[in-house]
DNA sequence: GTCTATATCTAGATAGAC
DNA sequence: GTCTATCTAGATATAGAC
């Protein structure tokens, strides 16, 4: 015989639940759909919960999306930035190397963003400053590695930093798009490993 | 003291400029809010029409998609392949250079593009044919202009032509993306020629 | 060819019972 | 915490007048 624990009720604790099972079916729907096709009462019914149950926990639409994106960046924003000691260097693209090959397991979390991203170009959307936000950390993330890896004679001294950093965000989008579109065509891993390669061969001093 | 031609009647060229019109209106409007987040009405009104006017053209939503998607087929479709003579080997990235810095100054076609290419991975999507299409027949046109340039010793034997491919496409679309975002950030003419660039040094024989 | 009017649906959000 | 019921708004599409 059991009790609930003491400092939560068992009320709250089945809430919690509900929330989180909420994020997680908003997620996979909105990285089908998009935010704008995808309906609360779809996102509820999937969570077993009817449409007010849902928006119990979060007041509006755009605050379950809020909340998709806040799970987003917990997940997968301290795979680059939080490891044990920073990717500097060339090692920065070994770090990208290895988020590409996580993300080829993980169709939803690539979908969510891609389609986001396109849907938030416009500056009305609600993910718009989110993603403003996830390109500028990504660019100055990656900027500062290649100068750093440029100071310490990792790179050729005139290596156009700007341009192989908004060329690499360029081709992981672009290999996404194509590898949600056709993933038996396009091996995401292999593309942009080959990609780096390229980098190296031109760009790398050491 | 003119008369309108005998072999159409003023009314029917009317109906003409309102179907044009209201084609180049939807462009624009789904390049910036896609095709879900774009109501008929809003092209309706921004064409000068009720709805049910121009509902008379299209016989819906979706019939007006096809017609976007049709009228920038026409207006872009014959700009790589329908050129003066075959662009083959390194020739094929001299015109996708020319393709880029024309859609550097036609952001609606951008736009429209990045928006629909992602939100069509959606099977049920009305433009997801067009859109599987569009990506089957660039790497076609790609693979095939490489293949030519290898066979006659542009490229060095053993270069990988589906990466090529692939990546340079890439490239293209992950640009767009960063540049309808952030115009004043991302030159994608300068960044897909040294893209461009890179793959010659890398890949070029002759 | 275009309009007004309307039918039908679906969406997001709120009120109040349990 | 969750539900039923309801409000309001907006969407696609059709009917029928001019």
């Amino acid at each position: 015989m059991s009790f609930p624990p003491v400092y939560r009720s068992r009320t709250e604790e089945s809430g919690e639940e509900s929330r989180a099972k909420a994020v997680a079916v908003a997620t996979e729907l909105f990285a089908l759909g998009g935010y704008k096709g995808t309906s609360v009462a779809r996102v509820a019914a999937k969570t077993g919960l009817s449409q007010s149950g849902l928006l119990h926990h979060f007041p509006s639409k755009a605050a379950l999306l809020a909340a998709v994106l806040e799970e987003r960046d917990r997940q997968d924003g301290d795979f680059l930035t939080g490891s044990a000691r920073p990717l500097l260097g060339w090692a920065a693209f070994d770090g990208l190397q290895a988020l590409v090959a996580r993300n080829s397991t993980r169709p939803h979390l690539v979908g969510l963003f891609v389609r986001l991203a396109a849907e938030a170009i416009e500056p009305a959307h609600p993910a718009h400053g989110w993603v403003q936000a996830h390109y500028a950390g990504t660019r100055r993330w990656l900027t500062d590695a290649v100068e750093h890896g440029k100071a310490h004679g990792e790179f050729v001294a005139d290596a156009p930093v700007g341009t192989i950093v908004r060329t690499t965000i360029a081709v992981m989008d672009g290999l996404q798009q194509q590898w949600l579109l056709q993933p038996e065509e396009v091996s995401m891993v292999a593309e942009f490993e080959a990609f780096v390669a390229t980098l190296r061969a031109r760009w790398a001093l050491l």
